[in-house]
DNA sequence: CGGGATCCCTGCGGATACTG
DNA sequence: CAGTATCCGCAGGGATCCCG
């Protein structure tokens, strides 16, 4: 029943303060984050469209997010130098890798929402 | 190359603000609540082993991680009368069945972190 | 040992305004 | 349209003390 799922080594892996994982994980779970990679994951988009599928995200940290995204190699950003400008947004070979692990667990917590956040918890 | 990974109306899911997906996936991927289901996924462990694990955490955010994560019935705690007191934490079978979505997921950031925070980026 | 209660501060992130 | 720059509030979270 708890079996070694953990690849070992995992004490010196994403549980040292300070060490590159824990950035990283930081980076990829945070807020924005998940769900601009989620969204990603459905194929290139504009800026404009990525706004409208995160709803709720300011401008401010639709950048913010985008460009941590991009620095980490999982998000790729193509301008187009026309007026008005366009720019697309898609995920990179290592970003689609990431977001096969990620859409599992956004689908999870879809389908457990409800029933957990509404105070119904079976319990035990 | 960009399938329909997506459970479809997802839309309706994890995207709208105010939803309780979203609220439970902030729950799940916050920054400590990560790294106690992962710990948790080893076994049944008292607060001063995750205290120690989830190194950098302080006293505070345990407690109130934990308790946030036994809410969602993630996480159960059993306490014993004894003294000096002890108190064992463990994931419930919903709490496993989420660890087993959270552990690749901190394999892979621990497999791609150095290369990519060291600026290392290899592009495209 | 396993917390609860307080105080306090910083930095995340929202709102607004401006630009190419 | 796709950003950048700036200001600023507030709550997330750390530090400390205490208690059963």
């Amino acid at each position: 029943m708890r079996a070694a799922l953990l690849p070992m080594a995992f004490d010196d892996g994403v549980f040292p303060a300070g060490c590159p994982s824990r950035t990283l994980l930081d980076h990829v779970t945070s807020k924005w984050g998940v769900l601009l990679l989620i969204a990603l994951s459905e194929g290139e988009q504009r800026w404009s469209d990525l706004r409208r599928r995160a709803e709720g995200i300011s401008e401010k940290m639709l950048a913010q997010t985008l460009k941590t995204l991009e620095r980490d190699g999982l998000v790729s950003r193509k301008a187009q130098p026309v007026i008005p400008p366009r720019v697309d947004y898609s995920l990179t070979d290592r970003g689609y890798e990431l977001s096969a692990l990620l859409v599992p667990l956004a689908a999870w917590a879809f389908d457990h929402a409800e029933e957990i956040i509404n105070g119904a918890v079976p319990a035990k």
